[in-house]
DNA sequence: CGTGAAACTGGAGTCGT
DNA sequence: ACGACTCCAGTTTCACG
């Protein structure tokens, strides 16, 4: 992982499809070589996946919220992820600090099924309650580069 | 935006460089085909770029947190999308229901240059006070597919 | 890490429905 | 207008130096 890798890593965030010839152009180095680079970042995690980034609206999915997670007692973090996993429309959460014992990012079709699954993480055994706040308007998305 | 369309977006997010053929092949579909397809998701918009899903660990972006922003009077979406933009931590951001104005998803090396964002952020006109979250642990991220 | 050759893919045009 | 087919330039992928 040195800086020449960072470099292509880079490029391969503003496009995916860039071809390795492109991409060895700009960094000095040859197709073949990049290629070995990318299978080597591949293998060892860095690189997790090519995708492609989609508009959550036209695809159906244009309403989102943030959700405080409040438990009872203790709740081992392996036990959330296990709830939390269970449920489509999460797509991020993590432990916190402060008063809150997680934060939960859903994002779905419409209010109902959003409420709807909002009800499937409620009633999961040891979560006391919960704080919901509807996202108004999409500011920043840099979420995939 | 059909059922195959989103077959195939299904499959470009598992992964983006599969060949337009494989695709085809799948959806029942040719190459040339496909690609019509993507070229038209792609200038709808639905489609917003190819790109590459890296590890914010191994890329040494370790540190979240997720961070309430409390304005003094009223403050435009716009003028708000304009502060945290100028601020490369902000992964993500948007307007909430709520007590507070909006909701701040940050990420970066370490807790001094999270703080360093976090006064950039602070400092803006009629930016009243934050409340922060660190996250100690992710549990779910579908970010990106 | 670079070079070269073989196989494959992508891009554009054309035709049929 | 949309899907299938064909050809050629460009790309990927492998060997080896």
């Amino acid at each position: 992982m040195d800086a020449i890798d960072s470099r292509i890593i880079d490029l391969l965030k503003r496009n995916a499809r860039s071809a390795y010839g492109d991409i060895g152009a700009v960094v000095g180095l040859s197709a073949s070589a990049v290629k070995r680079r990318v299978d080597r970042l591949l293998a060892e995690g860095v690189i997790r996946s090519f995708t492609v980034q989609v508009d959550p609206a036209t695809e159906g999915m244009s309403t989102e919220a943030w959700v405080e997670l409040f438990c009872r007692g203790t709740v081992s973090p392996t036990e959330l992820r296990r709830i939390l996993s269970a449920v489509p429309e999460v797509v991020y959460a993590g432990t916190v600090t402060g008063s809150a014992d997680a934060i939960v990012h859903m994002r779905s079709r419409d209010i109902p099924s959003l409420e709807l699954a909002l009800e499937r993480v409620r009633v999961a055994p040891n979560v006391d309650h919960t704080r919901s706040a509807i996202v108004l308007s999409r500011l920043v998305n840099r979420t995939a580069g």
